[in-house]
DNA sequence: TGTTAACAGTTGAGTTTGTAACTAACAACG
DNA sequence: CGTTGTTAGTTACAAACTCAACTGTTAACA
């Protein structure tokens, strides 16, 4: 019963109301893409970081002393990322090593004065940033929002 | 006056409030990380497509008959990456390519049978994830974090 | 018209990522 | 102890992505 009377001109059924821009994972990436680019271009640009960067440095920043293993944990992405942005900060010496003589399998990482400095600094941008981001909505809306997010995302604690 | 006693311990001014598990870039980016998986799953394991390819097909399933351009100007995907996604759905004969001939440097790009029957299962596969994310919240609530990540998205109309 | 700019789409080189296999170390249990 | 399994982290190779340069075509306008 769907008026599909012009399949040429109109396409395939758009009368099924399937919208793509209603669909969340699309819907999502989307969002996510386009508010990623600006902080994105400050930490590319400022410390020709990469994603996964930025986030292991956070993730230092804010925790602390911690393991790549732990990282993984909090953070969902896979070890070998999560190595090989170790190897380049420690390279850039924003982070140090250190083995646990307990348990030789690991080892661990720390900031560096040099890597706390990065991560204050990229810091208060994404705070402003964030502000920025959530400032064109009200408080209560933000509220609901994030809480949807973090369910998406399947966090449960921290 | 912040509590910054155990620097070594909890980590630089965790006190200073900046939390990773807020901060909107970051979070969007692990729930449609999340959220698109099991979706994933469905076309690599079922259709050997990547996510770009699956776009290209939903566009021309939706919209119908378009440009490469058409494509990027509505999805923001990269030209390089339709390209390739193109060549590819091309060659597993789901779509077809037409030169304008007023204009040629304009290909119009149409679904084939096989094309239409492969997108029809994934929207309905898609329509089915949907449903089943969108449950676990209320109506409403699911109103405004569309509406939401419309507005971050940058989508002004369609 | 002839020249220059702009556009649609493709290709290639270098970079990043994903997958699986690997090393080194610990644990469990006979 | 010694075998077997598991874990933390790394590496190798292939797949995918990015960016810039390219082809072919149309538009602008002197």
């Amino acid at each position: 019963m769907a008026k599909t009377g012009d399949a040429k001109g109109r396409g395939v059924e758009a009368a099924e109301g399937f919208d793509l821009q209603n669909f969340l994972p699309y819907l999502l990436n989307q969002a996510a893409e386009e508010s990623s680019l600006s902080f994105q271009r400050v930490y590319k640009d400022r410390y020709g970081m990469l994603r996964t960067e930025w986030r292991v440095l956070f993730h230092l920043g804010i925790y602390g002393r911690m393991t790549a293993r732990e990282i993984g944990a909090r953070s969902k992405m896979h070890k070998t990322k999560i190595s090989r942005a170790v190897a380049k900060l420690a390279e850039r010496r924003f982070l140090t090593r250190e083995r646990d003589e307990a348990d030789r399998r690991l080892e661990y990482l720390q900031l560096t004065t040099a890597g706390e400095r990065a991560y204050r600094d990229l810091r208060a941008v994404a705070v402003d940033y964030d502000a920025q981001l959530v400032a064109q909505f009200g408080a209560d809306e933000v509220a609901v929002l994030r809480r949807m997010l973090r369910r998406l995302a399947g966090v449960v604690a921290d």
